[in-house]
DNA sequence: AAGTCCATCTCGTAT
DNA sequence: ATACGAGGTGGACTT
C-alpha cells in the first residue's frame, strides 16, 4: 500500500494508524484541532486552532498554521515521535536529547489523517551562491583582472577567512570578498578587516610584499553593491568588481561538457 | 463544507479542484509526483519524485521532500498562485514580484489532493529571547551588579546598536551585549567593536566619561560562554555576566498579575 | 520598498 | 558532539 487516509476518524482510531505509519517510518500528515507546547531552546504555548501537522520518517516534526512559510512549533530530524490517548484525546510528542527539547500536541478533533511511503530519490541541483562564485574565479582568475592568479583559498586570519588570495600582475597581494548576493556596507567593513589583519600579521605573504615594496589591494567581488558601501569603498581605497554569481546548475554543466 | 478530499484524481479533476480552493482562499495539500524548477534569488532544478505540496491562502507555497524541517523549495507569502494543465500534466506556478522570482512545479501523477478553510484565531506565546532579557534587565537592573542604571536601550553606535547602554555605581560607563544562548567568539568581538565605537565616536557619554576620568565598561551577557570566547574575554578586559532568558509567558504572567 | 537584526534559525561541513 | 558560516535564510520592525 502506498497510502492510506482516514477521514473523521476517532482519537482512538487515528492513535491505531499513526501507530502504524510510525513502525512503516512513513510520511505522515495530520489536519486537526490542536493545543501545542513547547519547551526546549525556548518555550512556548499555542491554544487550540486547526493546524497541519506533519511528522517524516527523519525525525522531523512540523505544525503548520494557514500562514507564512516556517511551521509554527517545530521539531529536527532525529527527534523521536511518541503519540498516546488520554482523556479522549490523541497526544503527539516529539522529544530531542541534544538540546533537551520536547514538543506536545493535544488533539480534541481529526478532521483527516493519511500516511504515505513517500518516494524520492532525487537531491535538489542549485546554483547561484558564494560558493559557486568562487568555484568560477578559481577556474577562471582572468575574469577579476588580466594576470590575475589566485594562491590560497578561504586563508585563515584574524577576524575570519578571506574568500581568496592572491597576486596581481606586478606581484601585488590581493584580497577578495566573495558576496553572491549584492553587497552592502557590512561586506566592506569585513574586507577592511581581513586587510588590517593582513597588514598587522607577520606571515609570508606580507613578508613577500613588504620584501617587493608592493600594496595589499582588497577587492570586493559581487554583482552589485549598494551605495553606501560604494561611498565606503571610495574612502577605504577599497576596489569593487562586479561579478554573477554562476547560474548553471551541474545537471546541465554535465550534459554540456557531456557534449564536447 | 469545511473540507474536501480527492484520492487519484485526474490532472483535470485536481485542476478543477484547485480553482475552487484558491478562490475559496483554503489552504491546499497535494501529495503528488513533481518536478519543480526554481529562478529568482538562485535558481534550481528538482527532478522527479513524490513531494507534500502546501499553498496557504496567505499565498505561501511549500514543497516537502520526506525529510528536514525545511521545505525544499518554496514561495513566501503574498506570492501569487496559479494552475494551469498542459500535456497531460498539472502545472503549479507560484509568482513573486520583488525580488522576481518562479516556482514551478510539473505534476504528473496525483496521490490524494485536498483543500480546507483552516480555522485558527491563536498566535504563539514565547518567551525565552534576547529581547525578554533586556525587558527583565531594564525592569531590575540590579541583576547586573548592584547600583547599574540602564540609560539607553538599542543605542546605535558606527557597527550596529548596543543593547543595553548605562552607568555603575561609580558613574563609570557600562556597555552590554546581551545573548539569549550560548555566547560565541562572535559576540566578543560585537561587543569589542561597540567599545571601539563608543571610545572614537564624539558624543554627550564619552564626554562625560572623560570629564570625569572614568572607564568604559563592556559587559557581556548571557546565559553561559564558550570557551575560547571566555579566553578573547579576558584578553580584551570584558566582563560576563551569566543570565538566564526569562521563561514566562505573557499569559501566565498576565494570569499571576490578576491573580494578586 | 529597502535596510537591520534576531531565531527553538536550519543545514552543511570541518574539527 | 561541537563550532562556524551561509542561506532563495524567514520574519518582525524601522526608516
Amino acid at each position: 500500500m502506498k497510502y492510506k487516509i482516514l477521514e473523521k476518524p476517532t482519537c482512538e482510531n487515528a492513535y491505531e494508524l499513526i501507530q502504524d505509519a510510525l513502525r512503516k517510518r512513513a510520511t505522515i500528515i495530520i489536519y486537526a484541532c490542536c493545543r501545542v507546547e513547547y519547551e526546549g531552546r525556548a518555550l512556548s504555548e499555542l491554544d487550540w486552532g486547526e493546524r497541519i501537522i506533519m511528522i517524516k520518517p527523519d525525525g522531523a516534526f512540523l505544525i503548520h498554521q494557514d500562514k507564512k512559510v516556517e511551521p509554527v512549533n517545530w521539531q529536527p530530524p532525529k527527534s523521536k515521535t511518541k503519540s498516546y490517548l488520554r482523556d479522549d484525546h490523541l497526544f503527539l510528542e516529539s522529544r530531542r536529547r541534544t538540546p533537551k527539547e520536547l514538543l506536545t500536541a493535544e488533539i480534541n478533533k481529526i478532521q483527516f489523517i493519511s500516511y504515505a511511503n513517500i518516494e524520492d530519490y532525487e537531491e535538489l541541483e542549485q546554483a547561484g551562491y558564494e560558493k559557486d562564485m568562487g568555484d568560477m574565479i578559481m577556474e577562471k582568475p582572468h575574469m577579476i583582472e588580466e594576470g590575475f592568479t589566485p594562491t590560497a583559498r578561504e586563508y585563515s586570519v584574524e577576524h575570519g577567512f578571506i574568500d581568496i588570495l592572491g597576486k596581481d600582475s606586478d606581484n601585488n597581494l590581493m584580497i577578495l570578498e566573495l558576496k553572491a548576493r549584492k553587497a552592502g556596507v557590512s561586506a566592506v567593513k569585513q574586507l577592511r578587516r581581513y586587510i588590517q589583519d593582513m597588514e598587522n600579521t607577520d606571515n609570508d605573504y606580507l613578508r613577500e610584499v613588504e620584501a617587493e615594496k608592493k600594496k595589499i589591494r582588497g577587492l570586493l567581488v559581487a554583482p552589485s553593491i549598494m551605495d553606501d558601501a560604494l561611498e565606503l569603498i571610495e574612502e577605504e581605497g577599497i576596489e569593487f568588481v562586479s561579478v554573477e554569481p554562476p547560474r548553471e546548475l551541474k545537471r546541465d554543466k554535465k550534459v554540456t561538457l557531456d557534449f564536447f
